[in-house]
DNA sequence: TTTAACGTTTGAAAAATTCCAAACGGTCAT
DNA sequence: ATGACCGTTTGGAATTTTTCAAACGTTAAA
Protein backbone atom coordinates (compact mmCIF):
# COMPACT_ATOMS: atom_id res chain seq x y z
CA UNK A 1 0.00 0.00 0.00
CA UNK A 2 1.37 3.48 -1.15
CA UNK A 3 1.84 6.33 1.31
CA UNK A 4 -1.09 8.47 -0.07
CA UNK A 5 -3.82 5.34 0.11
CA UNK A 6 -2.36 4.66 3.76
CA UNK A 7 -2.93 8.44 5.05
CA UNK A 8 -6.45 8.21 2.85
CA UNK A 9 -7.53 5.00 4.64
CA UNK A 10 -6.51 6.29 7.88
CA UNK A 11 -8.22 9.48 7.47
CA UNK A 12 -11.18 7.90 6.47
CA UNK A 13 -11.93 5.82 9.27
CA UNK A 14 -10.76 9.02 11.40
CA UNK A 15 -13.12 11.19 10.04
CA UNK A 16 -16.13 8.22 9.85
CA UNK A 17 -15.59 8.04 13.49
CA UNK A 18 -15.96 11.63 14.47
CA UNK A 19 -19.18 11.75 11.97
CA UNK A 20 -20.73 9.19 13.85
CA UNK A 21 -20.23 9.92 17.10
CA UNK A 22 -21.79 13.48 16.26
CA UNK A 23 -24.98 11.72 15.75
CA UNK A 24 -25.04 10.20 18.90
CA UNK A 25 -23.50 6.71 17.55
CA UNK A 26 -20.65 4.92 18.43
CA UNK A 27 -17.21 6.08 17.44
CA UNK A 28 -16.46 2.34 16.68
CA UNK A 29 -19.08 1.78 14.53
CA UNK A 30 -17.64 4.69 12.35
CA UNK A 31 -14.56 3.26 12.05
CA UNK A 32 -15.87 0.32 10.54
CA UNK A 33 -17.77 1.37 7.95
CA UNK A 34 -15.10 3.58 6.83
CA UNK A 35 -12.62 0.30 6.85
CA UNK A 36 -15.30 -1.57 4.46
CA UNK A 37 -16.21 1.57 2.63
CA UNK A 38 -12.43 1.70 1.53
CA UNK A 39 -11.77 -2.16 1.28
CA UNK A 40 -12.52 -3.24 -2.38
CA UNK A 41 -13.26 -6.98 -1.21
CA UNK A 42 -14.85 -8.20 2.24
CA UNK A 43 -13.38 -8.75 5.21
CA UNK A 44 -13.86 -10.87 8.03
CA UNK A 45 -14.24 -10.01 11.89
CA UNK A 46 -10.34 -11.17 12.22
CA UNK A 47 -9.18 -8.56 9.41
CA UNK A 48 -11.09 -5.55 10.72
CA UNK A 49 -10.65 -6.48 14.56
CA UNK A 50 -6.84 -6.41 14.01
CA UNK A 51 -7.23 -3.63 11.15
CA UNK A 52 -8.82 -1.28 13.92
CA UNK A 53 -6.64 -2.68 17.06
CA UNK A 54 -9.22 -3.89 18.85
CA UNK A 55 -10.34 -7.45 20.26
CA UNK A 56 -12.99 -9.47 18.14
CA UNK A 57 -15.90 -8.75 21.11
CA UNK A 58 -16.52 -5.14 20.69
CA UNK A 59 -16.35 -5.76 16.51
CA UNK A 60 -19.06 -8.80 16.86
CA UNK A 61 -20.88 -6.84 18.45
CA UNK A 62 -20.77 -3.37 16.32
CA UNK A 63 -21.05 -5.78 13.27
CA UNK A 64 -24.11 -6.96 14.50
CA UNK A 65 -25.75 -3.60 15.07
CA UNK A 66 -24.29 -2.06 11.71
CA UNK A 67 -26.35 -5.65 10.13
CA UNK A 68 -29.63 -4.22 12.08
CA UNK A 69 -29.30 -1.01 10.90
CA UNK A 70 -28.43 -2.51 7.42
CA UNK A 71 -25.40 -0.37 6.52
CA UNK A 72 -22.87 -3.81 6.18
CA UNK A 73 -23.70 -7.01 5.29
CA UNK A 74 -22.56 -10.65 5.30
CA UNK A 75 -20.54 -11.43 1.74
CA UNK A 76 -21.34 -15.04 0.34
CA UNK A 77 -18.10 -16.94 1.07
CA UNK A 78 -16.94 -20.29 -0.67
CA UNK A 79 -18.31 -23.33 0.70
CA UNK A 80 -14.99 -24.37 2.25
CA UNK A 81 -14.61 -21.71 4.68
CA UNK A 82 -16.27 -21.09 7.77
CA UNK A 83 -14.74 -17.43 8.16
CA UNK A 84 -17.82 -14.75 7.66
CA UNK A 85 -16.99 -12.22 5.56
CA UNK A 86 -18.25 -8.49 5.75
CA UNK A 87 -19.15 -5.37 3.24
CA UNK A 88 -21.21 -2.25 2.99
CA UNK A 89 -24.55 -2.47 2.17
CA UNK A 90 -24.43 -1.16 -1.27
CA UNK A 91 -27.36 0.34 -0.28
CA UNK A 92 -26.02 1.96 2.48
CA UNK A 93 -26.89 5.89 2.42
CA UNK A 94 -30.36 4.81 1.62
CA UNK A 95 -31.03 3.11 4.55
CA UNK A 96 -29.01 5.25 6.75
CA UNK A 97 -31.79 7.69 5.53
CA UNK A 98 -34.21 5.49 6.15
CA UNK A 99 -32.96 4.70 10.06
CA UNK A 100 -32.94 8.11 10.31
CA UNK A 101 -36.68 9.02 8.82
CA UNK A 102 -37.80 6.28 11.56
CA UNK A 103 -36.64 8.72 14.36
CA UNK A 104 -38.74 11.83 12.59
CA UNK A 105 -41.79 9.36 12.53
CA UNK A 106 -41.31 8.98 16.09
CA UNK A 107 -41.62 12.22 16.59
CA UNK A 108 -44.51 13.21 14.38
CA UNK A 109 -46.30 10.05 16.89
CA UNK A 110 -45.33 11.94 20.04
CA UNK A 111 -46.32 15.39 18.93
CA UNK A 112 -49.99 13.77 17.29
CA UNK A 113 -50.37 11.98 20.44
CA UNK A 114 -48.99 15.02 23.01
CA UNK A 115 -51.79 17.30 21.11
CA UNK A 116 -54.60 14.79 21.98
CA UNK A 117 -53.81 14.51 25.15
CA UNK A 118 -53.41 18.37 25.73
CA UNK A 119 -56.52 18.58 23.63
CA UNK A 120 -58.53 16.87 26.61
CA UNK A 121 -57.13 18.92 29.76
CA UNK A 122 -58.11 21.85 27.70
CA UNK A 123 -61.86 21.90 28.95
CA UNK A 124 -60.45 21.45 32.30
CA UNK A 125 -57.82 24.59 32.41
CA UNK A 126 -56.22 26.72 29.81
CA UNK A 127 -53.45 25.00 28.12
CA UNK A 128 -54.24 27.19 24.73
CA UNK A 129 -50.21 27.96 24.10
CA UNK A 130 -49.06 24.45 25.08
CA UNK A 131 -51.84 23.10 22.62
CA UNK A 132 -50.77 25.23 20.00
CA UNK A 133 -47.33 24.24 20.10
CA UNK A 134 -47.96 20.72 19.97
CA UNK A 135 -50.10 21.57 16.96
CA UNK A 136 -47.14 23.46 15.82
CA UNK A 137 -44.49 20.24 16.53
CA UNK A 138 -46.81 18.02 14.52
CA UNK A 139 -47.23 20.50 11.52
CA UNK A 140 -43.61 20.78 11.58
CA UNK A 141 -42.97 16.85 11.84
CA UNK A 142 -45.52 15.91 8.94
CA UNK A 143 -43.84 18.26 6.60
CA UNK A 144 -40.35 17.34 7.23
CA UNK A 145 -42.07 13.66 6.48
CA UNK A 146 -43.03 14.48 3.00
CA UNK A 147 -39.76 15.96 2.07
CA UNK A 148 -38.12 12.93 3.49
CA UNK A 149 -39.82 10.62 1.28
CA UNK A 150 -39.61 13.07 -1.33
CA UNK A 151 -35.45 12.89 -0.71
CA UNK A 152 -35.87 9.27 -0.90
CA UNK A 153 -37.57 8.45 -4.21
CA UNK A 154 -35.47 11.09 -6.27
CA UNK A 155 -32.31 10.03 -4.74
CA UNK A 156 -32.92 5.85 -5.73
CA UNK A 157 -33.80 7.37 -8.98
CA UNK A 158 -30.62 9.01 -9.23
CA UNK A 159 -28.55 6.38 -7.84
CA UNK A 160 -30.06 4.23 -10.47
CA UNK A 161 -28.20 6.64 -13.19
CA UNK A 162 -24.82 6.32 -11.50
CA UNK A 163 -25.10 2.61 -11.48
CA UNK A 164 -25.87 2.55 -15.26
CA UNK A 165 -22.45 4.50 -15.88
CA UNK B 1 -52.25 21.79 38.54
CA UNK B 2 -54.93 19.29 37.77
CA UNK B 3 -54.12 15.86 37.79
CA UNK B 4 -54.06 15.64 34.00
CA UNK B 5 -52.23 18.54 33.74
CA UNK B 6 -49.60 17.24 35.65
CA UNK B 7 -49.44 13.82 33.90
CA UNK B 8 -48.75 15.44 30.73
CA UNK B 9 -45.59 17.43 31.64
CA UNK B 10 -44.41 14.42 33.17
CA UNK B 11 -44.65 12.76 29.81
CA UNK B 12 -43.77 15.89 27.89
CA UNK B 13 -40.59 16.04 30.01
CA UNK B 14 -39.84 11.83 29.86
CA UNK B 15 -40.60 11.67 26.11
CA UNK B 16 -38.69 14.81 25.10
CA UNK B 17 -35.86 13.31 27.45
CA UNK B 18 -36.12 10.05 24.90
CA UNK B 19 -36.27 11.73 21.75
CA UNK B 20 -33.13 14.01 22.53
CA UNK B 21 -31.39 11.11 23.61
CA UNK B 22 -32.06 9.00 20.38
CA UNK B 23 -30.75 11.70 18.54
CA UNK B 24 -27.07 11.92 20.33
CA UNK B 25 -28.21 14.83 22.64
CA UNK B 26 -28.42 14.91 26.16
CA UNK B 27 -31.24 13.55 27.99
CA UNK B 28 -31.29 16.60 30.55
CA UNK B 29 -31.25 19.13 27.06
CA UNK B 30 -34.84 17.39 25.98
CA UNK B 31 -36.07 17.75 29.51
CA UNK B 32 -35.50 21.63 29.74
CA UNK B 33 -36.87 21.90 26.47
CA UNK B 34 -39.80 19.93 27.43
CA UNK B 35 -40.42 22.37 30.80
CA UNK B 36 -39.78 25.33 28.65
CA UNK B 37 -42.04 24.30 26.09
CA UNK B 38 -44.88 23.42 29.17
CA UNK B 39 -44.72 26.30 30.80
CA UNK B 40 -46.82 29.45 29.86
CA UNK B 41 -44.27 31.80 31.29
CA UNK B 42 -40.23 32.33 31.20
CA UNK B 43 -38.59 30.25 34.20
CA UNK B 44 -35.76 30.98 36.05
CA UNK B 45 -32.36 28.74 36.80
CA UNK B 46 -33.54 28.18 40.11
CA UNK B 47 -37.64 27.32 39.12
CA UNK B 48 -36.28 24.95 36.21
CA UNK B 49 -33.79 22.97 38.21
CA UNK B 50 -36.15 22.80 41.14
CA UNK B 51 -38.83 21.48 39.12
CA UNK B 52 -36.09 18.70 37.50
CA UNK B 53 -34.97 17.82 40.75
CA UNK B 54 -31.42 18.99 39.82
CA UNK B 55 -29.21 21.31 41.35
CA UNK B 56 -27.87 24.56 39.66
CA UNK B 57 -24.60 23.03 38.13
CA UNK B 58 -25.56 20.94 35.16
CA UNK B 59 -28.83 23.69 34.21
CA UNK B 60 -26.77 26.58 34.18
CA UNK B 61 -24.53 24.47 31.58
CA UNK B 62 -27.15 23.00 29.76
CA UNK B 63 -29.20 26.02 29.56
CA UNK B 64 -25.60 27.67 27.78
CA UNK B 65 -25.67 24.73 24.95
CA UNK B 66 -29.60 25.12 24.46
CA UNK B 67 -28.97 29.23 24.17
CA UNK B 68 -26.16 28.23 21.79
CA UNK B 69 -27.72 26.13 19.81
CA UNK B 70 -30.98 28.53 19.74
CA UNK B 71 -33.17 26.15 20.88
CA UNK B 72 -33.65 28.73 24.45
CA UNK B 73 -33.49 32.55 25.18
CA UNK B 74 -33.01 34.73 27.86
CA UNK B 75 -36.62 36.18 28.68
CA UNK B 76 -37.12 40.15 29.18
CA UNK B 77 -37.30 40.37 32.91
CA UNK B 78 -37.93 43.65 34.64
CA UNK B 79 -34.91 46.07 35.57
CA UNK B 80 -35.02 45.38 39.56
CA UNK B 81 -34.69 41.62 38.85
CA UNK B 82 -31.41 40.51 38.71
CA UNK B 83 -32.34 37.03 38.00
CA UNK B 84 -32.48 35.15 34.26
CA UNK B 85 -35.60 33.63 33.41
CA UNK B 86 -35.94 31.64 29.97
CA UNK B 87 -37.95 30.63 27.27
CA UNK B 88 -38.31 28.80 24.39
CA UNK B 89 -36.99 30.02 21.10
CA UNK B 90 -39.79 30.66 19.52
CA UNK B 91 -38.50 29.15 16.40
CA UNK B 92 -36.95 26.52 17.80
CA UNK B 93 -38.24 24.10 14.93
CA UNK B 94 -36.42 25.67 13.13
CA UNK B 95 -33.89 26.88 14.62
CA UNK B 96 -33.21 22.49 15.64
CA UNK B 97 -33.26 22.16 11.81
CA UNK B 98 -30.50 24.42 10.94
CA UNK B 99 -28.49 22.88 13.23
CA UNK B 100 -28.77 19.50 11.85
CA UNK B 101 -28.12 21.13 8.29
CA UNK B 102 -24.98 22.18 9.45
CA UNK B 103 -24.18 18.34 10.18
CA UNK B 104 -25.47 17.64 6.63
CA UNK B 105 -23.23 19.86 5.61
CA UNK B 106 -20.16 18.81 7.11
CA UNK B 107 -20.90 15.42 5.51
CA UNK B 108 -21.01 16.66 2.10
CA UNK B 109 -17.40 18.88 2.71
CA UNK B 110 -15.69 15.27 3.67
CA UNK B 111 -16.86 13.49 0.76
CA UNK B 112 -15.59 16.34 -1.43
CA UNK B 113 -12.46 16.17 0.23
CA UNK B 114 -11.70 12.74 0.52
CA UNK B 115 -12.68 12.55 -3.29
CA UNK B 116 -10.35 14.66 -4.20
CA UNK B 117 -7.31 13.15 -2.60
CA UNK B 118 -8.90 9.75 -3.53
CA UNK B 119 -8.70 11.24 -7.11
CA UNK B 120 -5.28 12.23 -6.57
CA UNK B 121 -3.96 8.66 -5.40
CA UNK B 122 -5.67 7.10 -8.44
CA UNK B 123 -2.48 8.24 -10.54
CA UNK B 124 -0.71 5.90 -8.24
CA UNK B 125 -2.62 3.14 -7.82
CA UNK B 126 -6.25 1.68 -8.65
CA UNK B 127 -8.69 3.26 -6.10
CA UNK B 128 -11.48 2.87 -8.28
CA UNK B 129 -14.04 1.72 -6.27
CA UNK B 130 -13.13 3.35 -3.69
CA UNK B 131 -13.45 7.22 -5.45
CA UNK B 132 -16.87 5.70 -6.81
CA UNK B 133 -17.98 5.22 -3.17
CA UNK B 134 -17.06 9.35 -2.42
CA UNK B 135 -18.55 10.58 -5.64
CA UNK B 136 -21.93 8.34 -4.45
CA UNK B 137 -21.20 9.75 -1.11
CA UNK B 138 -21.10 13.29 -2.27
CA UNK B 139 -24.26 13.29 -4.84
CA UNK B 140 -26.45 11.79 -1.57
CA UNK B 141 -25.13 14.38 0.88
CA UNK B 142 -25.71 17.36 -1.87
CA UNK B 143 -29.04 16.10 -2.87
CA UNK B 144 -30.16 15.98 0.76
CA UNK B 145 -29.11 19.45 1.55
CA UNK B 146 -31.32 20.86 -1.55
CA UNK B 147 -34.35 18.79 -0.21
CA UNK B 148 -33.51 20.85 3.69
CA UNK B 149 -33.26 24.08 2.19
CA UNK B 150 -36.18 23.51 -0.04
CA UNK B 151 -38.00 21.84 3.54
CA UNK B 152 -36.67 24.81 5.33
CA UNK B 153 -38.54 28.05 2.92
CA UNK B 154 -41.65 25.88 2.70
CA UNK B 155 -41.76 25.04 6.82
CA UNK B 156 -41.13 29.03 7.11
CA UNK B 157 -44.11 30.02 5.23
CA UNK B 158 -46.19 27.47 6.94
CA UNK B 159 -45.43 28.63 9.89
CA UNK B 160 -46.09 32.31 8.90
CA UNK B 161 -49.61 30.77 8.04
CA UNK B 162 -49.96 29.44 11.26
CA UNK B 163 -49.12 32.19 13.36
CA UNK B 164 -51.52 34.71 11.14
CA UNK B 165 -54.52 32.63 12.72
C1' DT C 1 -17.47 48.19 53.10
C1' DT C 2 -20.15 44.55 54.05
C1' DT C 3 -23.91 41.37 52.86
C1' DA C 4 -27.04 38.95 49.94
C1' DA C 5 -28.63 37.08 45.64
C1' DC C 6 -27.42 35.65 41.53
C1' DG C 7 -25.05 32.54 37.48
C1' DT C 8 -20.85 30.21 36.36
C1' DT C 9 -16.91 27.36 36.98
C1' DT C 10 -14.52 23.50 38.92
C1' DG C 11 -12.91 19.08 40.92
C1' DA C 12 -14.39 15.11 42.32
C1' DA C 13 -18.12 11.49 42.53
C1' DA C 14 -21.53 8.81 40.27
C1' DA C 15 -23.39 6.72 36.30
C1' DA C 16 -23.30 5.09 31.78
C1' DT C 17 -20.87 3.44 27.99
C1' DT C 18 -17.20 1.13 25.76
C1' DC C 19 -13.89 -2.30 25.75
C1' DC C 20 -11.21 -6.50 26.60
C1' DA C 21 -9.94 -11.20 27.90
C1' DA C 22 -11.73 -15.33 28.72
C1' DA C 23 -15.26 -18.68 28.52
C1' DC C 24 -18.59 -20.73 25.66
C1' DG C 25 -21.16 -23.25 21.97
C1' DG C 26 -21.16 -24.72 17.36
C1' DT C 27 -19.02 -26.81 13.20
C1' DC C 28 -15.77 -29.09 10.61
C1' DA C 29 -11.51 -31.91 9.82
C1' DT C 30 -8.85 -35.45 11.62
C1' DA D 1 -14.20 -38.62 20.00
C1' DT D 2 -10.76 -34.99 19.78
C1' DG D 3 -8.79 -30.77 18.48
C1' DA D 4 -8.83 -26.59 15.77
C1' DC D 5 -11.18 -22.67 14.33
C1' DC D 6 -15.01 -19.84 14.19
C1' DG D 7 -18.40 -15.94 16.22
C1' DT D 8 -20.86 -14.67 20.28
C1' DT D 9 -21.61 -13.77 25.07
C1' DT D 10 -20.24 -12.25 29.54
C1' DG D 11 -18.17 -10.07 33.87
C1' DG D 12 -15.57 -6.85 35.04
C1' DA D 13 -12.08 -3.11 33.93
C1' DA D 14 -11.31 1.26 31.74
C1' DT D 15 -12.92 5.29 29.80
C1' DT D 16 -16.21 8.89 29.01
C1' DT D 17 -20.11 11.48 30.25
C1' DT D 18 -23.12 13.39 33.53
C1' DT D 19 -23.94 15.27 37.92
C1' DC D 20 -23.35 17.58 42.23
C1' DA D 21 -21.62 20.47 45.98
C1' DA D 22 -18.79 23.97 46.88
C1' DA D 23 -16.05 27.85 45.64
C1' DC D 24 -15.93 31.90 42.88
C1' DG D 25 -16.88 36.42 40.65
C1' DT D 26 -20.26 39.92 39.91
C1' DT D 27 -23.75 43.09 41.00
C1' DA D 28 -26.68 45.71 43.78
C1' DA D 29 -28.68 46.84 48.10
C1' DA D 30 -27.81 48.03 52.97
Amino acid sequence: MTNAEERIRKELIQRFGDAYKSFGLNKLMGHVVALLIYAPEPLSLTDIAKALGRSKGPVSQILRRLRDHKLVRKAWSPEDNRKDFYEIEPEIFENAFRNNLELIKNNTRLAGQLKEKVASAKKVNKMDVLFNRMVEMETFYKLMEKHHRNFLSEWISERNKMIKN
